[in-house]
RNA sequence: CGCGGGGUAGAGCAGUUUGGUAGCUCGUCGGGCUCAUAACCCGGAGGUCGUGGGUUCAAGUCCCACCCCCGCAA
C-alpha cells in the first residue's frame, strides 16, 4: 500500500518511524517549510524532515498544500495519506486525491479537544485521562470520523511534553493497528457526536501568565500544561519568573493571592492562590538558566510578605 | 551577520566601572551544644575566575579571538 505520510513536530516521528518500520511503503512525506529558528535566526528543518532524509523518503514542504502541494501528491499517486500534526488544514481536492482517504492522528479523545493543541488542553482542563484517536480528515478542523482509540491516565507529575511523548508513542502503534484493519475492512468508524464536542484554540505565549487568583490546582495545571512551551510565568518585579515546576503548599488564611508567603533557602518559594498556596519549585529567572526555587534563593534575596509582582531581584 | 544577558569552589551569587592577598549564602568533612532540629557554636577541605593570545611590575578585572549556556524576537 502506498502511504503519503504528513507531519511536522516531535510528536509526528514515532508515527513516520512505526510507517518505515511497517510493510508498507511510505512514497513521500510532506511537512512545513524550513523556518529560520532559535537564536541567530538559523533556519532548521522539521524533526519529520529529518526522518525522512535519513531514510531517503521524499521529503515535499509547499508553503500551501492546496495551491503548491497538490500536484505532486498527486503525482506519488498515494493509496491513502496518514497525517500527525502536519500544521495545515487540507482542503477537499487534497482529500480527494488518495483513494483510500486520508487517516490523522489526533493526540485526544474525540470529540473532546479538537484543534491544534489536545495535549496542552487536556492538561489545563484537568482531564483525568488523555488518548490518541485516529480519524478520517474531512472537510472540518478534527470533525470526521473516529476508527480507533486508547487512552492513558493523565498523571499529576505529567506536563504536556511527558504526556505528549507518551501519546506519540501510543499513536504510532494505534495508526498501525487501524491502517491493518482498515485493509482488513474490520475498522470501525464512528460519527463524532457534536454535542460532547470542544474546540481548542491553539497555545499563545500569553497563556502561560498564571493568574494566582485562580485557585491552586488550576495555576498547578497550568504549569504543567504550558511545559515545556510556553511555560508558565509569573510577574515580577519589572521581569517574568518562568515557572516549570509547581506543587501544592499549605496557605495562609488572609494573604492576597499572589503574596509570597516563603522565600527561605530551606522552605523553598510559597505563594498565596485564591484558595490556598503553591511552591515554585523549579523557577527561571530573566537572563538566567531554570533552576531549583531553593538554588535561585541562595543567591537571591526575595523579601516575604509582598506580592511576587512587586518584589524587586 | 536579528536584539540582549551570562560563564568565579559541589550549588546559587557578589567582586569587573576605578588592575594590587578569592568573597557571600548553602552544601560537604571534622568537632561541640541540645530531649530535639529546617536550630546554634567552633574548625577544615575545596578555585588553572569558560578557552587561547595580548597589554602590564602586577589581570577575575583592560584589549583581541574563540567555545559554551540563557532570555527576547521570529
Amino acid at each position: 500500500m502506498r502511504v503519503v505520510f504528513m507531519g511536522t513536530p516531535d510528536f509526528s516521528v514515532p508515527t513516520l518511524q512505526a510507517l518505515i518500520d511497517s510493510p508498507y511503503e511510505v512514497v513521500g512525506v510532506f511537512t512545513q517549510p524550513d523556518r529560520p529558528k532559535g537564536r541567530g535566526g538559523k533556519v532548521q528543518m522539521s524533526p519529520v524532515k529529518e526522518l525522512a532524509l535519513k531514510h531517503d523518503i521524499p521529503v515535499f514542504q509547499p508553503l500551501k498544500m492546496r495551491l503548491d502541494g497538490l500536484e505532486p501528491l498527486r503525482e506519488l499517486k498515494p493509496d491513502i495519506c496518514v497525517t500527525a500534526a502536519f500544521g495545515q488544514i487540507l482542503s477537499q481536492d487534497v482529500l480527494d486525491v488518495p483513494p483510500m482517504g486520508t487517516v490523522n492522528v489526533h493526540a485526544s479523545l474525540l470529540p473532546r479537544h479538537r484543534g491544534a493543541a489536545p495535549i496542552q488542553w487536556a492538561i489545563l482542563s484537568g482531564d483525568a485521562t488523555a488518548g490518541v484517536t485516529t480519524m478520517y480528515s474531512d472537510k472540518g478542523i478534527d470533525t470526521g470520523d473516529m476508527l480507533l482509540k486508547c487512552e492513558t491516565p493523565v498523571l499529576p507529575e505529567d506536563t504536556a511534553g511527558t504526556l505528549s511523548d507518551k501519546l506519540a508513542q501510543m499513536g504510532a502503534e494505534l495508526l498501525i493497528d487501524t491502517l491493518r484493519q482498515i485493509e482488513a475492512g474490520t475498522c470501525p468508524r464512528e460519527k463524532q457526536d457534536e454535542a460532547q464536542s470542544t474546540y481548542d484554540p491553539k497555545i499563545e505565549k500569553e497563556m502561560g501568565l498564571l493568574n494566582f487568583e485562580e485557585g491552586t490546582e488550576k495555576c498547578l495545571n497550568r504549569v504543567r500544561a504550558m511545559s515545556p512551551w510556553p511555560c508558565a510565568y509569573a510577574q515580577l518585579g519589572e521581569g517574568v519568573l518562568k515557572v516549570w515546576r509547581a506543587k501544592a503548599a499549605e496557605g495562609c488564611a488572609n494573604a492576597i493571592p499572589g503574596t509570597v508567603l516563603k522565600a527561605d533557602r530551606k522552605l523553598g518559594l510559597i505563594v498565596a492562590t485564591a484558595d490556598g498556596a503553591m511552591e515554585l519549585c523549579e523557577i527561571q529567572a530573566p537572563n538566567a538558566k531554570r533552576m531549583d526555587a531553593k538554588a535561585f534563593l541562595l543567591g537571591h534575596a526575595i523579601e516575604e510578605g509582598k506580592l511576587l509582582s512587586e518584589v524587586r531581584i
